[in-house]
RNA sequence: GUCCUAGUAGCUCAGCAGGAUAGAGCAACAGUUUCCUAAACUGUAGGUCGGAGGUUCGAAUCCUCUCUGGGACGCCA
């Protein structure tokens, strides 16, 4: 091979850029391999110590395993004794026809590089110990000039992704059953632009659909506009929900409410009027609650700004002999994707949910021409998506792979899911107002002295409310507790702000400046802060991890576990007592407050400095 | 009936591209405040990882079957 190459990352570099390279990214490891490629490591990717060691472990072996296999056999420990990363030998024994236990032996005498303090054998696993000093120094002193920049990536390079959230109905109140869509989709276009991502958040309202010709046969048959006016979410509901009980008996009202939603779709004056009127009410009392949460829209098209745009689909689905009918009504067959057909239009001509749905793809990737289209809505809708994609794959549209649904469990009262028709909903805004009261409470209780109790009081309860929703795998079902959602101790979101705030309280007693600090740390050997250090060291992992698997948990299980490894740290070192370390320990606490604080505004938490 | 999902400590859950003694929080019990905010910290107790097979040097994690809960399966969204 005449042409020298090295890799860099994931790309193949000329080798007479070497020299740029080693002036831009400090090359810390370079390795030659049969005299054609040169490997080497910028900067940034030595963060990765488990890259390092299996690039290292790769040379020793001579390539009988690829680097990214070795690295992919690495594990962090879960014992603090057995050091910071771990390689089990059993799979090399086969290959080699020798003891894992000899193996692991023979490569830790091999292995040598500043990163790694030392090494030790335990039966068949290589235990690793980072060299502490130097990590300590280089992660610190990342958070110290990255600031809240600190594990930002960019893999997203820019390309929008259109997030599908909150999409609550129009006229129904607000319920908790809406907050789940809401918080993981807000913190997925958060976690999404923090890896490079364009986030486009489109709040799908429910301002469509039969259930508004039902809404106006109510309202028409028993409803009072003054009532309505004074209160009109709850004065909609209550028709809504007689509406139900009636129609169990009369039957005649559901073809009336069809009827009027055929009317309303065509542009019938009086529908329109009051379709319009619901509307504007709800959007105004979703607004109060939005405010709440932190949560703000790019795109407010619910379902009826796709009304004048489905014919076109329709159209679209005939011309490639797509549509069929099937019972007066017009389907498309998903027989050879072993899904049941999808509905496309009704017996009376009236559009249904997945004729929107396929409207809003089209306008989603002609409008914003996402790399990706998540739609994060509950799971019992999987089908539903299913068939969605399946139909605009048979359409001919590649992109239709890009897109994705994201779906949670669901919050439950009594082990049932929450139900609008039978009224039996939690209003979220109670549940928020009473959580911030209980907050107000404990600052009352705690420190009384606080200066701004009402917006504390809101950051915390509003915090609670979140991260109880947040911290889960988002598949679990929920079931409502408000004692447990106003819960603040323990694993909950007001246990990480109070972290947060406690280790400002420090910084703010030592006078403590981010410029001020010193580079390096030589006076400490970081032995009691370790846990710390390496726990700070992950936060770009978590962020990874939530990215790629469109997963908020696993974010807020980080701060949390931060916050845990930081208290017992805190409770055991007195960091304002003069010493040597002392330097050292309060850039640490600085770069444990920065992490916190990215972490919980990437699930949409305020942190307060004081609570 | 078919498909999707979940089953781990009394409760809520982590851990699941297989790895070293299965981890937290809550609840229980016992402690810690002349000391950086006790919304915290320390300790004790608590588990045949739903069950049965299989793959493997090694299974909570992968495969098959099975039981239980939840959900979805054409004119709701």
């Amino acid at each position: 091979m005449c042409r020298r190459i090295l890799r860099y990352q994931n790309e193949l570099v000329h080798v007479e850029q070497l020299e740029w390279y080693r002036g831009k990214f400090k090359l810390s490891s370079l390795f030659i391999r049969d005299g054609s490629f040169l490997l080497i490591m910028k900067e940034e990717t030595r963060m990765n110590y488990k890259k390092e060691l299996a690039e290292i472990l790769h040379q020793l072996l001579e390539g009988e395993k690829s680097a990214e296999e070795l690295e992919m056999l690495i594990e962090k420990p879960k014992n603090a004794g057995h050091g910071d990363l771990a390689f089990p030998c059993f799979t090399l024994a086969k290959l080699k026809r020798k003891a894992p236990n000899l193996i692991a032996q023979e490569l830790s005498e091999k292995i040598q590089s500043p990163t790694f303090e030392k090494i030790e054998v335990v039966g068949a696993y290589l235990n690793v110990f980072l060299n502490k000093q130097a990590v300590a120094e280089k992660i610190i002193n990342d958070i110290l000039t990255q600031k809240e920049q600190f594990g930002s990536q960019n893999m997203g390079q820019g390309g929008n992704v259109t997030i599908d959230l909150s999409s609550p109905n129009i006229a129904k109140p607000f319920s908790m059953g809406h907050l789940r869509s809401t918080v993981i989709g807000n913190a997925i276009a958060l976690i999404v632009e923090k890896c490079g991502y364009q986030p486009i958040k489109i709040n799908h309202l429910g301002d469509w659909g039969t259930q508004f010709g039902k809404l106006i046969t109510a309202y028409k048959l028993w409803g009072d506009a003054d009532k309505v006016k004074a209160n009109p979410i709850s004065e909609l509901l209550a028709l809504y929900v007689k509406f139900h009980e009636e129609a169990e008996t009369n039957h005649a009202l559901e073809d009336d409410g069809r009827a009027w939603f055929k009317k309303l779709e065509d542009g019938d004056e009086e529908a329109v009027e009051l379709w319009q009127w619901f509307r504007d009410e709800s959007l105004k009392e979703f607004a109060r609650i939005y405010d709440l949460l932190n949560v703000d829209f790019d795109s407010l098209a619910g379902e009826s700004f796709y009304n004048d745009k489905m014919d076109r689909v329709v159209n679209l689905l005939e011309e490639k002999g797509l549509l069929v009918e099937s019972n007066q009504a017009q389907v498309v067959e998903l027989t050879e994707e072993e899904l049941p057909p999808c509905l496309i239009k009704k017996s009376d001509g009236a559009t249904l949910y997945a004729t929107r749905d396929l409207a809003a793809a089209l306008y989603r990737k002609e409008t914003y021409n996402f790399v990706k289209s998540l739609y994060v809505v509950g799971h019992e809708q999987s089908l539903h998506f299913k068939q969605l994609i399946a139909v605009l794959k048979k359409m001919g549209f590649e992109w239709a792979g890009d897109m994705a649904h994201i779906p949670f469990g669901m919050m439950l009262t009594g082990g049932k899911k929450m139900s609008t028709r039978k009224g039996k909903v939690v209003l979220l805004e109670e549940v928020l107002k009473e959580s911030i009261e209980m907050a107000r409470h404990n600052i009352e209780e705690k420190n009384p002295a606080l200066a701004n109790k009402d917006e504390v009081a809101k950051q915390v309860g509003v915090g609670a409310v979140i991260f109880h929703d947040l911290k889960n795998n988002r598949m679990n079902d929920i079931e409502f507790s408000l004692e447990e959602l106003i819960r603040f101790e323990g694993e909950t979101g007001p246990y990480v702000q109070y972290t947060f705030a406690r280790a400002c309280s420090i910084l703010r007693k030592a006078n403590w400046q981010p410029e001020a600090a010193p580079q390096n740390f030589t006076a400490t050997t970081w032995e009691k802060e370790w846990k710390v250090v390496s726990f700070l060291m992950e936060f770009p992992n978590a962020i990874k991890r939530a990215c790629e698997n469109f997963d908020p948990s696993q974010v807020a299980k980080y701060v949390v576990d931060l916050a845990q490894v930081f208290n017992k740290y805190y409770a055991e070192v007195r960091i304002l007592e003069e010493s040597e370390e002392q330097a050292a320990r309060l850039a640490l606490v600085y770069a444990v407050t920065q992490v916190l604080k990215e972490g919980l505004r990437l699930l949409s938490i305020q942190a307060p400095e004081e609570m």
